[in-house]
Order: structure tokens, then C-alpha cells, then sequence
DNA sequence: GTTTAATTATTACACCTGTAGTTCTACGGC
DNA sequence: GCCGTAGAACTACAGGTGTAATAATTAAAC
């Protein structure tokens, strides 16, 4: 996720960029370390590379959007039955929001609503 | 999870019960499969059990909310930095959410409003 | 007391994850 | 044309996950 956070940041990035925008975040991790991880990302075709003199220049193939998406997903399937309102009640039940978070949701609901109908 | 969910339900239960739930939920495990589960997850001490006639019955250590805490945190500090709002603001943006479910979300902070004063 | 059936404990194994060292390769410089 | 070096490829390794077979144990039955 650090790693395909960087590549949505930046749009592209080498292995060296990727590595130095990590370590700017106080992610100490080896060269090869980086570049192992964007291998295997790669494989699972969740980014991709072009060369561009001897250097691999990465990007991501999926949106920070879709991960969000399917990871969202995925955890409500696993933790509320998909029921996303389940969530929702969670979230606003267990303390997890404040007052001052109430009101906007509100608003985005009102919007929400508006854009609905 | 769906073995934590089966202890969360009966509270208690045999390796067998366990193995028997599953199965009745089209989860079809060898029972030496669910043992080892079992373990693993007494293990990391999310359940424990107590000897009964010869067999283990085992029982839950964390609460089904106290999961659901820990692991809707975790997301939300993965995907959305932390930020509780950017959570269920991509829930209704995304459209993972209806017309139907928004007033009942409604419903939801008009409630939370209440308790909260 | 010995056999058996039920249970738990041990072992297995392929594949994933995080981390990184080691080796290969080829471009740029001399 | 050879050499150093940057970068990619390969290898490594401990620990986790999902699944289950096999082995050990022991209470019950005969």
C-alpha cells in the first residue's frame, strides 16, 4: 500500500524514487527491497513498467479508487455480512466519529441526496 | 473470521460443533483442518478453551466488536490516513450506499445526536 | 487387559509476505 | 576492446496462511 501510494502520488517513479519517497516518510527499506516489492506488484498486474535508459519507470495499472473500493468491500463482506450500512452504524455507534464529524456527514448526505434526485 | 463468528454465536463450542457450523454454511473443512485453526487462533490467544470429557471447548477471548474495531481502524488508517470521514464519505460517494440506506443512516446520527447531548 | 474409536498433537506442503544479500548484465568511460 | 558500476534478476530466509494427512494418546468397550 506505501509502495502503490507513492507510484498514485507521483504518477510514475523509479525504483530509486519510489525508495527515496518512502524514506522521506521514515520508511527505511534497502534498494533491493523496493524493487523486489514492485516485482511482485507487478506480477499481480496491479502496476506495470516501461525502461527508460536502463532505469524501470513504474506505474500503477489500478486506481487508488478501485483498491479502495475492493478493500472496502472486502471488509464488510467479512466483517458486517455486506451490509454496508451495518458499517456505517458501526462507525457512528462506536464512538468513532465525533460531533464535528456528524455535521458534515450530514451535509454529504444532503448532497448525496441532492445529486440523487 | 467465520470460525471466530461461529464462537461468537454459540458462545462455546466442541472442534465438531465448529467443523459441523461451518459445513452447514457450505464451508466444508476436514475436521483436523479446523482443530489446527483452532490452535493457531488460541494461540495468538483471540480464543482459549477448557477440557471437557476428553474434548476441547473452546471459547472466544475478543468480542466480535472489539474485531471489528481493530480491523475497521486498521483499514481506515490504511486507505484513508487515519480519517473516519474519508471512510463514509467514500461509502456515500461510491454509491455503496442507496436512497433507502440513507435515511437510515439519517436515522443513525439523529440518534447519535441525541445520546450525545 | 487388549482392541478400538475418538480426539488431540505433530508434520506437511504449497504459496504469500517482508526484508534484503548476491549475482548477472550491459552502458559509459578510458 | 576491457572495466567498472548501476541497476535488474535471482536467491534467501524466517514467519504466516490454508488445508489436511498421519501419528500419538487415551477413554471406553469387550
Amino acid at each position: 500500500m506505501e509502495i502503490m501510494r507513492v507510484l498514485w502520488d507521483s504518477g510514475e517513479a523509479t525504483v530509486a524514487e519510489v525508495q527515496t519517497a518512502l524514506q522521506e516518510q521514515n520508511r527505511e527499506l534497502a534498494p533491493t527491497t523496493v524493487a523486489t516489492m514492485l516485482s511482485r506488484l507487478e506480477k499481480r498486474s496491479l502496476i506495470t513498467h516501461r525502461t527508460e535508459n536502463r532505469q524501470y519507470v513504474y506505474r500503477a495499472l489500478v486506481s487508488e479508487r478501485d483498491v479502495r473500493r475492493s478493500m472496502v468491500r472486502d471488509l464488510i463482506g467479512q466483517l458486517f455480512q455486506g451490509d454496508v450500512k451495518a458499517l456505517v452504524s458501526h462507525l457512528v455507534r462506536e464512538s468513532e466519529i465525533d460531533a464535528t464529524d456528524l455535521n458534515e456527514l450530514k451535509k454529504m448526505i444532503a448532497e448525496k441526496e441532492e445529486k440523487a434526485k
